[in-house]
DNA sequence: GTTGATCATTGACGCAGATCAAGAGTGGAT
DNA sequence: ATCCACTCTTGATCTGCGTCAATGATCAAC
């Protein structure tokens, strides 16, 4: 086995899970990566000592250097308007890649903070950028990640601009559902790792309503939520509230 | 000069505007890409008969085959919901790259429409990735044009998700303002090529208040719109209405 | 156990902006 | 010129959701 950079906090299983084993790599990269290739990936790949809750991966305006990829817990990322206002971007899950938008300019646009406890990949964009040269897969794979990411940043750009917030909360807990499902997760029970305020804030809305409209929810039998703990119990229903296009299951996020 | 597919109906002054005389160069692919390079870049363009308005460039459902550039004119890409309601996602003025959202699944997400007279250099998909594997500055190039995007939908979502009418509005002024700027175009007089139907549509507004706020500004020295012609009339002061940051005159749009 | 901090729920009220409705330009077809 | 189809403006109402405010849970610290 190849040797690699390391911290000590790491625990011995975690650094010598390679991408190859890793249960996230048809996700970080999904397809089209021949096995002799992703060997070649997992070695420029970083393993950092897992985030608490409340730290920062990145903040605004750091210089960037490398792509991250959740490899357990989850990250919001946000921006700050001058009078210091948090606005959320995005949650990230496990398998997520973070810090695309800083490639243009090679700065990060938003912050990036652990929701709970999380573990991440470091994903330096100069080796990475080297590698691709070599190998035609990764890079398309690389173009096929990103445009995906636009695709999703044009869906919620539609939730936001045209849904109500009952279309938007509903449309937010499916999305999260369908991406708990790809990664083998479970899609009807899970927990929010981001609070009541996270989620107004991210969906446009006041986090009144949205714990308003969780109790409704709640009330007309489509999920039962207690705390952070949500189980849904009516997907369907849910599904069509959100007025999304429920049927092939669409991916949804990266 | 080498020989290329060629529509009958394009002029001869057209067709022999390569992409490395053409203004829109250092826009399609800004920056890194040597002369040489952009030779062979050119050589795979393909330049399209005009597009008159209204008529359709692609369509939602549409296998994936090329990206397109505008070269001169306007498109709207949009979505359309079940209830067959149209849903604008975004304009593309010249120099800027559409279907980049259709990369990750072969399949163009959103229908996208000339808002006038455009004519468009048609990118073949396959083509463009065969020489990005040799030519590394290609990749690059490509890698920030997509991280921009996604950059933009970003602020896009903020706008949409926190912001007022008025606010979404004077940003999205200030937005196109800045495109047509970089461009070389005028940056304080220029003509909307959309409705306000369609900038209601785009903005998460109704027409009506979008028509309102047309005149308010106006009112208050702001502008001077008078139909499809608006002359920005106090930048700053419009500028600050939107609580972008106004500061280094962000590119804005890809 | 008590205290304090954070987060969530619920109610009362008001407003920004949607919706409904009626004209008024404007431009192309004939 | 006249007509028709659009697009835009402006006014009058209505309502979804934000804001303000009070109370209740949960959890960590000690």
């Amino acid at each position: 086995m190849p040797t690699r950079k390391q911290e000590k906090v790491v625990s011995l299983k975690d650094i010598t899970v390679a991408c190859q084993a890793c249960s996230l790599n048809e996700i970080c990269l999904p397809v089209g990566i021949e096995n002799k290739d992703m060997e070649r990936l997992d070695a420029i790949i970083d393993r950092k000592r897992p985030l608490a809750r409340g730290e920062h991966l990145f903040r605004i305006g750091d210089r960037f250097r490398s792509l991250y990829a959740v490899r357990s817990g989850s990250l919001k990322t946000y921006a700050t308007s001058e009078d210091g206002q948090e606005q959320i971007m995005g949650f990230h899950l496990p398998g997520e890649l973070v810090g695309l938008d800083a490639i243009a300019n090679d700065v990060h646009p938003l912050a990036a903070k652990a929701l709970e406890t999380t573990s991440i990949c470091e994903i330096p964009f100069d080796s990475f950028e080297s590698l691709s040269n070599q190998l035609p897969s990764l890079q398309r794979q690389m173009l096929r990640v990103m445009s995906q990411e636009i695709h999703n940043d044009e869906q919620n750009m539609l939730t936001l601009g045209q849904r109500s917030a009952e279309e938007r909360l509903a449309a937010f807990l499916i999305s999260l559902s369908n991406r708990y499902r790809r990664r083998g997760f479970s899609s009807t029970q899970f927990n929010l790792t981001m609070s009541r305020g996270d989620i107004g804030n991210y969906l446009g809305l006041a986090l009144e309503t949205v714990s308003r409209l969780f109790t409704r929810f709640q009330n007309e039998g489509l999920l039962k939520v207690e705390r952070r703990n949500i189980e849904l119990i009516d997907r369907q229903r849910l599904c069509h509230f959100s007025s999304a296009n429920c049927y092939g299951d669409n991916p949804d996020n990266t």
